[in-house]
RNA sequence: GGCGAGUUACCCAAGCGGCCAAAGGGAUCUGACUGUAAAUCAGCUGGCUCAGCCUUCGGGGGUUCGAAUCCCUCACUCGCCA
């Protein structure tokens, strides 16, 4: 894991008027609490404010990098972060729109906590006159009695409210039906904000759109129980334009943690975008500023086949997660492995260091094509192979494969042991030959 | 507590005793075109020792030569009534 090497070099663009300006610009702000008063107090002294990411995985994904780069946007401007990971609310479950979800064992939400908070702290400064806080919300909460919670907290929440609430009300609809844990989670995480309101001052709270039932939750109980009015800011949903699911390659999540997507894929991903949404997310995804954005929009609009915003924007958001040396090699294998020059004009020292950044398998000369396809993980199975085989979507070295009898063996320049398998035109493999 | 409806492959959804590895749509994947795009067109999409065989239609049991389809039972979900 990179240290947080990248912390230096950010800063918010200074050509806005304010932090508030800036936060609109890059499209952060999709719903919020008052308008006048947010802008005011995010442009007034430093105050503290919260995030929280629960541990639904060992890792945090794209999702969770909007608000980890909002969070950093604030910090730069002066602001105080609490990051919380949710080691009780981890434990509950934030219901999802269409089923409930399935209970984790309490030592596997711990672990993963454990993991989030190492995450998190890479892309926050904790140190300085406003150094971020990790805080854990099962510190407040492992001692709390039921009777105690119902009675000081529950008393605060209407259930006609709570029953409104988007989250709540999807499920109701669906035939999933939500238990009673699911439908409390809002409390809790109301709680969450009251208990950082208690002992941090915290006066704001970020999280995606799809969380704002959650965010008023907080603001709400504040208000009822202390009589004060704290702020909540909604990030907005990201969506493709072409309608599939931001954030997912071939079905899969993109993680953070460099052993679930590697640094090569986290590029490749962001490459991929699509021209129509690559603005958005050099807003969203970089510390790029106002002028060079639109510099590259204006590139993408002239040229658009160089690519040059998706390049930019793989780079950056590469260099973020994974540290700026590990963004261009991956970039440099890219480029080799995508190049239009035939690979034995490669010079073979730098062809097996491109192979270095892809999944791989070693296997003897003697193994199949098919056989190859399911140790690199290429294919899941071996009829997946040979369907993909038949399909003529499969070559090695960049020679076409179409038996699945092939094998792997053969003088394949430009390197004696290295192979470079494709399946498709953009999925690809290392491959070395042990004899 | 009573009554009714439902649980099918990644998702939605047909099927209601053999012609079902299971229609159709969506999504993924592959090919053509291209910019490692988009749009469009075409094809593929349970597994395997692959012209054959094996495992799948909420779990378990049963009827039958034969079940996703019929019966029993358990679990879960939804709706209406109390």
């Amino acid at each position: 894991m990179p240290e947080q090497a990248n912390l230096a070099t950010q800063s918010n663009d200074g050509s806005f008027s304010s932090l508030h300006e800036e936060l609109v610009w890059r499209g952060l702000i999709h719903v919020s609490t008052d308008e006048k008063a947010l802008s005011a107090a995010l442009g007034g002294a430093p105050i503290s404010f919260y995030c929280g990411f629960d541990p639904t995985a060992p890792s945090l994904h794209l999702g969770n990098l909007v608000q980890l780069l909002l969070m950093r946007r604030l910090q730069l401007a002066g602001h105080k972060p609490l990051a919380l990971v949710g080691g009780s609310t981890g434990l509950i479950g934030d219901p999802k729109p269409t089923a409930e979800r399935v209970l984790r064992e309490p030592e596997v939400i711990a672990s993963w906590v454990e993991q989030l908070g190492h995450q998190v702290s890479r892309f926050l400064d904790f140190s300085g006159p406003n150094a971020a806080t990790l805080v854990n919300n099962l510190d407040w909460t492992k001692d709390l009695s039921a009777i105690d919670f119902l009675r000081d907290i529950g008393k605060y929440y209407r259930v006609g409210t709570m029953l409104k609430k988007d989250a709540v009300a999807a499920r109701l609809n669906s035939d999933a039906g939500i238990s009673y844990t699911e439908f409390s989670y809002q409390i809790l995480q109301g709680m969450d904000f009251l208990r950082l309101y208690e002992n941090y001052g915290c006066l704001l709270q970020t999280g995606g759109s799809d969380q704002w039932g959650n965010l008023t939750s907080g603001t709400d109980l504040i208000h009822k129980a202390l009589g004060v009015s704290v702020h909540a800011v909604g990030t907005p949903l990201i969506t493709n334009s072409d309608g599939t699911k931001f954030g997912k390659s071939e079905g899969n999540a993109i993680w953070l943690d460099e052993a679930l997507t590697s640094p090569y894929a986290m590029y490749q991903f962001w490459l991929n975008t699509d021209d129509r949404d690559v603005v958005e997310r050099l807003k969203i995804f970089t510390f790029l500023t106002r002028s060079d954005i639109e510099a590259l929009e204006t590139a993408l609009a002239q040229e658009p086949h160089k690519r040059l915003a998706q390049k930019a924007l793989a780079l950056d958001v590469t260099s973020l997660v994974h540290g700026r040396e590990q963004a261009l090699a991956v970039r440099e294998a890219s480029e080799a492995l995508f190049g239009k020059d035939s690979l034995e004009s490669l010079n073979p020292e730098a062809f097996a260091q491109a192979l270095a950044e892809l999944p791989s398998a070693t296997l003897n000369s003697q193994a199949t094509i098919a056989e190859a396809l399911v140790a690199t993980g290429l294919c899941q199975s071996a009829s997946e192979a040979r369907r993909a085989i038949t399909q003529g979507g499969v070559s090695l070295n960049n020679v076409a494969m179409s038996q699945e009898s092939d094998l792997v063996g053969g003088p394949r320049p430009p390197h004696p042991s290295a192979l470079l398998l494709k399946r498709g035109k953009k999925t690809f493999a290392a491959l070395y030959l042990s004899a």
